[in-house]
DNA sequence: ATGATGACCCAAT
DNA sequence: GATTGGGCCATCA
């Protein structure tokens, strides 16, 4: 068993991303509190995969890097995240690129 | 305890 | 655009 507190923290945020939207790793820190802490979010979220956070529906496929790619890339995980957002109508490119301009989620819109 | 790795980000080259 | 180097911190051997 483990103490996640830090975690809750995070799923809570990816929990409030919308459907059809995405949000960069560097987003979901700074909204949970840990600026500059990217990393430990993508952390976060591959714990998902050890079914420890399973069960708590959160949607990880609607995290991505600051490059507007999968950084699951290689990795067979990679393969259902993209059919996820696509089936969720978020555009890819060619080469697998989403568009932050237009999918990025935006909390608190209108200007801060 | 140390050292290496990682679903990252940014700036510089 | 691709690559390199520095930074942040949790997890594992």
């Amino acid at each position: 068993m483990v103490a996640p507190s830090r975690y809750q923290c995070i799923y809570r945020v990816v929990r409030q991303i919308p459907r059809g939207r995405v949000a960069t790793y560097g987003q979901i820190a700074d909204l949970a509190g840990l600026a500059g802490h990217a990393r430990q979010v993508g952390y976060a979220l591959h714990a998902l995969d050890d079914g420890a956070h399973a069960g708590k529906a959160v949607p990880w496929h609607r995290v991505i890097n600051a490059q507007g790619r999968i950084s699951l890339r290689g990795d067979y995980a990679g393969d259902i995240q993209r059919q996820l957002l696509e089936r969720e109508g978020v555009e890819l490119d060619a080469r697998e690129r989403i568009d932050l301009k237009r999918f990025r989620w935006r909390p608190r819109t209108r200007r801060v």
